[in-house]
DNA sequence: AACTATTTATAAGA
DNA sequence: TTCTTATAAATAGTT
């Protein structure tokens, strides 16, 4: 839409580029946005740009739960169950020091079953269901916080480090590649490569 | 961009809401694919039909490959556990009777305050959504029941003292309607009225 | 950052 | 549903 007709391959000219993701961003989320309101479904839209800026856009109070959603999804793959129940039991026995699963929940019972003896009404309930829903709206907001937060920064690392590995394969461009050098080469880019999965 | 102009609102018809999503859904992953060639950038888009089925598009495979490194690594800390057996304890003291207002909200938002230092951890995060959750069900299932149970208890009295009634104008039916029992049936119906709005 | 000539997306109709 | 087409919207190149 434009001028003339643009072909689909990656725009070589910085500054054009710059434009082009400024335009076209907006227009994605915004187009993000529509689709989830004109046909009531969610809808996650996730932008690095090529500097490891994010941008992003969802269409419930949480991106974390479509992400969450995502990943259960693509790991209900063929054959991936076992493996992600093995997750799941490896993350129970650790939440040892928290509070131990469903614990909560019987703090409300408790206080359900004291209650009922003493009227509690459908307004004391929706006073605790009211609470219970802020408490959750926090803990999401919280929860989405760190996940961007995190996304965000592992692009950063990782776009600086393969700008340093680059510029290192620069500097040793020119001189002959003996095996000392190759070698270092190889070196630095496990380096790289173990910082960049250590998060 | 169509025959109408559209106003961006939750389209009411369900066929035509069906087929705006389809076309749409394309439509954003075509940009969305479009977006990342160009412009040479990482996107992520997730759709969750109101089915639950998932469409989406990534422009590389590192989206999940973060998100699955974010999981494994990021979210396991070790600050997060004291924090929140903090929190476990002042939960159990505090639900001796009725929550007071934003007493939860309160206590939530102090620990996430603490824990920001603390490196509370999404796995943490999500554990305690997860119990919310639970909660939320437990009391949205007992309110439910406690309106079903109060609803069924006014139409049993409805039916009693209809049928009382029904027996005590029998009862009269033989007799001369004097003044004194006309006045009798009309205070037993504005008994059963006031019997029955009084819950 | 605005402006338009065009292309592209798509709403309604067949 | 799928195809068609009139129209709205997005945007490429220009100023």
């Amino acid at each position: 839409m434009g001028r003339r007709k643009l072909e689909i391959k990656r725009i070589e000219d910085k500054s054009a580029r710059q434009v082009t993701f400024t335009k076209r961003r907006k227009g994605l989320l915004k187009k993000a946005k529509e689709l989830s309101v004109l046909c009531d479904v969610d809808v996650g839209v996730i932008i690095f740009s090529s500097r490891g800026k994010l941008y992003h856009y969802c269409s419930t109070n949480s991106l974390t739960e479509i992400l969450q959603q995502y990943q259960n999804c693509v790991a209900m793959g063929p054959g991936a169950q076992t493996a992600v129940r093995g997750m799941q039991q490896e993350a129970k026995s650790k939440y040892t020091g928290l509070l131990k699963s469903g614990e909560l929940l019987q703090i409300v019972d408790r206080e359900l079953g004291e209650t009922c003896v003493n009227n509690l009404t459908v307004k004391d309930l929706v006073h605790l269901e009211k609470q219970l829903e802020d408490a959750l709206i926090q803990i999401r907001a919280t929860k989405t916080h760190l996940l961007l937060d995190s996304i965000s920064n592992l692009h950063e690392k990782e776009k600086m480090l393969a700008e340093e590995k680059r510029h290192l394969e620069e500097k040793i461009a020119g001189s002959k590649a003996d095996g000392r050098t190759n070698k270092m080469i190889m070196d630095l880019n496990v380096i790289a490569d173990s910082q960049m999965t250590e998060q």
